[in-house]
DNA sequence: CTGAAAGCGCTAACAG
DNA sequence: CTGTTAGCGCTTTCAG
């Protein structure tokens, strides 16, 4: 058996006849070289199949060029697009994604505590809210977080989320126009402050237009199966909304079930509805949902340019970035008259 | 301003008064060390707040304790349930996943050359194979490989993949017991030897039983709008199937769409529509799609033991894991006579 | 059980 | 431009 041991820069420092040091030079981007030893070093390298070793790397440069992601929400329908984003967007600037799952039994800060041990220069956190403690050494060790479907508030990190109340707005006011009047808000968890936001900001402008809309909101209520459920409920119950606004897709897509195959109510005539995220196949004749896009391209962008701009310079403000969006109208809600 | 440099083993071991080895033994799992010394240790580190720094541990123990998982496609419509499923089937184990996505310029090879600069311990390729230089250096530095939903020919590295020939069995006894005999066999690329086989073993079924069925391969299609567009096509060419198998539940989709809003087929009566994965939505009642269902769980945890088996034992033989799958019968396909 | 010392493989002054 | 010499922070013999 050939006794494999690692080929390290000595190696082909020996092989090239220079030193060690030359070898690194060779490798880094701005090693003052001559270009002949330099190719040198390199056609020795190559004989020898060298790679140099990053780890190795990064304790000497105390950098090791890795962005924890860290995905607290698996149901987000364009989820997808969000990690191939970040893994691509990095991967340009010459970061690597490491990735961790909340859930499990460990919490957020477990693992953010993991990203911290394997010295990540910088920490997003996918719909989840980082502790204080946690953040706190973050800080002190100056590794920026942004946090991505949250607020950080009062974090000294950055968030990039919707601006909830332009979103608000814009639903609102479409479905004004449209002759809706009795709305049902549907969303998850009653904490997450972006929905507030935005549910604030539709019942104002309800109220400010002066329509007479009705509000019922109902909390808890996420996924396909929840929506289907939720409208029939209310329905039965006698508090049959003329259109309902949810948090998420999915939730939408059940409740245009409930009405096709449990209510046969005419969407959007009778009832219409309204998602938010522009889930890849919301657009499906299937479904054709009146939904909110969610600009993944631009989150990804402005996150990981906010991310990058505090590696390089630490002392930067966090910052609260509200994304625009707008609403993408189709089928499910009727045309304005 | 506090100039905060990092904290070390060292100042651990000052302010618990040890050696800065017996720190490091207090955090190691089988550091031979007195439970008195170990508290007090554990003590000062958390008073400063310490955290090991790992990739120092990777650098002296040559082992990294990192996983490299390298996605190839993501239109795969179980594709988060996959990332997912790895990422905390590899926590539990003391394993971190980095991340990266083929494309961008950049090849398979390149990314792999970039996991063995960060001295992963292992490798897995979704949906890709690794090129034979690549995966030849791998080898020789103990590096084990898993390909997923490819077959690694002649590579020295482990795959696992649907059995598609017992996939293939059991689609086409189940289609033509259900009276189909004219089908269009839709895939994309053709060199995916996993549908090969399945679409091999499709034909042969049909032909074994000699119940006169006719096949027809069409390659190159994948997704909502090429599925669509196929049957429309097949229809007007006179080359109407009354079966449809497509490789990916959303060119499945695409065709259901074809059949109920371009053609005015009935499904399943006219037209039986199966996909293959089983995607999340693939029960929702507006698709009710008959599916090949693919073991998301099964595969991870195939994958993941395969190679953590090789990790600890790098001698073992490379193995293909052909996982076995059911056909899930919804609306799509006609009730069986 | 604990301390001293020699690495792990690379980068970064500092001379020459 | 290149070699020498210290580290980066931790693990691991090897003595004691």
């Amino acid at each position: 058996m050939n006794e494999t041991r690692r080929i390290t820069s000595h190696d082909v420092a020996n092989l090239a006849g220079v030193s060690q040091a030359t070898v690194s030079r060779a490798f880094m981007p701005e090693g003052r070289i001559s270009a002949k030893t330099k190719q040198r070093v390199i056609d020795a390298a190559d004989k020898l199949g060298y790679q140099p070793n990053v780890i190795a790397r990064s304790l000497a440069k105390s950098k090791s060029n890795l962005i924890g992601v860290l995905m607290a929400n698996w149901n987000n329908p364009r989820l997808t697009e969000t990690l191939q984003g970040f893994s691509s967007a990095f991967k340009q600037s010459g970061y690597k994604v490491i990735l961790q799952s909340v859930g499990d039994g460990d919490t957020v800060d477990d693992a953010l505590r993991d990203f911290l041990q394997y010295q990540v220069d910088g920490i997003i956190v996918i719909s989840a809210v980082p502790g204080p403690v946690i953040s706190a050494a973050c800080m002190q060790k100056k590794i920026p977080i942004v946090v991505v479907n949250r607020f950080a508030r009062g974090l000294n990190a950055c968030s990039v989320t919707l601006d909830g109340a332009q979103a608000g707005r814009a639903i609102a006011g479409d479905l004004l126009e449209r002759g809706y009047r009795r709305f049902a808000l549907l969303r998850g968890s009653p904490d997450i402050q972006v929905i507030t936001d935005l549910f604030y900001a539709f019942s104002n402008t309800v109220s400010d237009k002066g329509l007479g809309g009705q509000i019922n909101e109902i909390t808890n209520i996420s996924g396909y199966g929840d929506g289907r459920k939720t409208i029939v409920d209310l329905v039965q119950k006698g508090q049959a909304p003329d259109a309902v606004v949810c948090s998420s897709d999915f939730t939408a897509f059940g409740v245009q079930a409930g009405a096709r195959y449990d209510l046969d109510i005419a969407v959007p005539e009778d009832l219409g509805i309204v998602g938010i995220g522009d889930s890849p196949f919301s657009w499906w004749p299937e479904h054709d949902l009146t939904t909110l896009h969610f600009p993944v391209d631009e989150m990804v962008r402005s996150t990981a340019d906010a991310l990058l701009a505090r590696i390089q310079e630490p002392e930067l403000e966090p910052q609260a970035i509200g994304l625009e969006s707008r609403l993408v109208v189709r089928g499910t809600t009727r045309k304005t008259e």
